[in-house]
DNA sequence: CATGCCAAG
DNA sequence: CTTGTCATG
């Protein structure tokens, strides 16, 4: 029996990667459910193969397209199981419209999210927008841990965090210090999270080691020197934290080439 | 001895075009000299493949790129003689530096030039800005044939014209008589320069039928169907004309595939 | 249905 | 360096 598993990627555009293995890396995953982020894509915009492949691997697609900008954002979840229930937005009005949040609820007692959280440049107002998005997602998951201790349910939240949480999460830290993704302020907000209990998927099946990267940029030769970042992240509550056996980045998806400058992210679970 | 040979092609990109077949028609062409259209790039923009085989090729490029809009027009020669001198614009203020037309001296007494007239669209400023250029351009045009003759020079105009002189010249003429590039008073003013005694060289070594053709739209199976537009012309003064044996629409550059929307268009003259 | 531009990543 | 947009062809 295969143990469950939950992935999360950056597909930097659902329709390129389609065309660069999006879908033989979905044909042989192993996960039940899979966060995608950078859509990029409205319903009807999406690949006719992309929708046969999702009918033929049996997956339920849930997206929330951006209502406000076209070609930008737009995140969704995949699952082999039917959402019970579906939430766009987290309740940042600023933002909801967004393409940045969407949470579905799974039969057994999950509820997954899928965030695209804003990229920032420092000393812009792009960085104001990501610090106040990130103000508002904080206090959320902090109210929804807490909701999910109350009521018994887990909770992941896969995404594009755009943060790398620590000095061993990006290649190159020393050189990044002023630079959005990297900003003291930004890593003790991340810390938080953990504070209040959320748990790092990936860096607690990886402790002490600098990575595992999961973005690299398509400049120059970084994915070859792995010269990337950790801002791909698997958050979860305890339930879930305390089941996960591994938790890997997908450097490889060796079944074609490399669909999106971010590779998946997936966690494997002990059978319940 | 190979007789001479000169061609015209809008290569919609040479950047584009050079990652597609443009380079292998070049090295493999008999011509003395090439009229290129819609460049898009400025000279340092210009690939370095390209300007290799230009050198390895012997070819000497002049090129005037358009100066008001960046990445858009742009007309050359190549000639394996080096130019005696090069005009950029033929003293149309309102577009001398939209890189629409170049003409060069070459050895031997024959001005070469290459146009890249205005594509319009019906019932619209563009379409007035298209009869203004054409205006102008049949007022040079008629000049210098008459120089030409005066001083016993030979000249030839190859191009993207951007008009079907008459209905063997594209495939559909009864549904495009409202179209820009078939409008009636266009085809009269290309039928004023044949009358004046410029003369169409594909044309008049493929008398009485339909095409050839030397643009097809890059939708549906256009090329395939051969519903393309006679638009890529050569005009030449009496004494080329006279001395052509052949022109011909280069439909399949067999050396690679096809690497525009245009196809080249060649005249082999008998040895002077 | 291509081109190169652009803003964004 | 790549995405999808856009105006243009």
């Amino acid at each position: 029996m295969v143990p469950p598993a939950l992935a999360t990627v950056n597909v930097n555009g659902v329709r390129a990667a389609c065309t660069k293995g999006l879908l033989g890396w979905l044909a042989a995953t192993d996960a039940r459910a899979v966060c995608l982020q950078e859509v990029r894509a409205r319903p009807e915009e999406l690949p006719a193969a992309f929708t046969d492949a999702l009918r033929a691997g049996g997956w339920h697609l849930r997206l929330a397209p951006s209502e406000t900008a076209k070609g930008r954002n737009g995140v969704a979840v995949l699952s082999r199981d039917e959402p019970e229930a579906v939430r766009v937005g987290f309740g940042h009005v600023e933002t909801d419209l967004d393409g940045r949040w969407i949470e579905v609820d799974l039969p057994g007692g999950l509820t997954l999210a899928s965030l695209y959280l804003p990229k920032g440049q420092a000393g812009t107002d792009r960085q104001d927008a990501k610090d106040a998005f990130c103000a508002a997602l904080g206090d959320h998951l902090r109210t929804a841990f807490d909701r999910a201790a109350a009521s018994g349910r887990e909770m992941v939240v896969g995404g594009d965090w755009n943060i790398a949480p620590t000095e061993a999460d990006l290649r190159n830290w020393r050189g990044n210090r002023r630079n959005s993704g990297f900003l003291p302020h930004e890593r003790e907000w991340f810390a938080k999270l953990l504070e209040h209990g959320w748990r790092d998927l990936v860096r607690e099946r990886h402790p002490g080691v600098d990575g595992p990267y999961s973005w690299w940029s398509y400049r120059g030769r970084a994915f070859d020197n792995d010269t990337g970042w950790r801002i791909d992240h698997l958050l979860a509550t305890p339930g879930v934290a305390d089941a996960a056996r591994e938790a890997v980045v997908d450097r490889a998806p060796a079944h074609d080439r490399r669909f999106s400058d971010h590779a998946p992210v997936i966690v494997r679970l002990a059978a319940a």
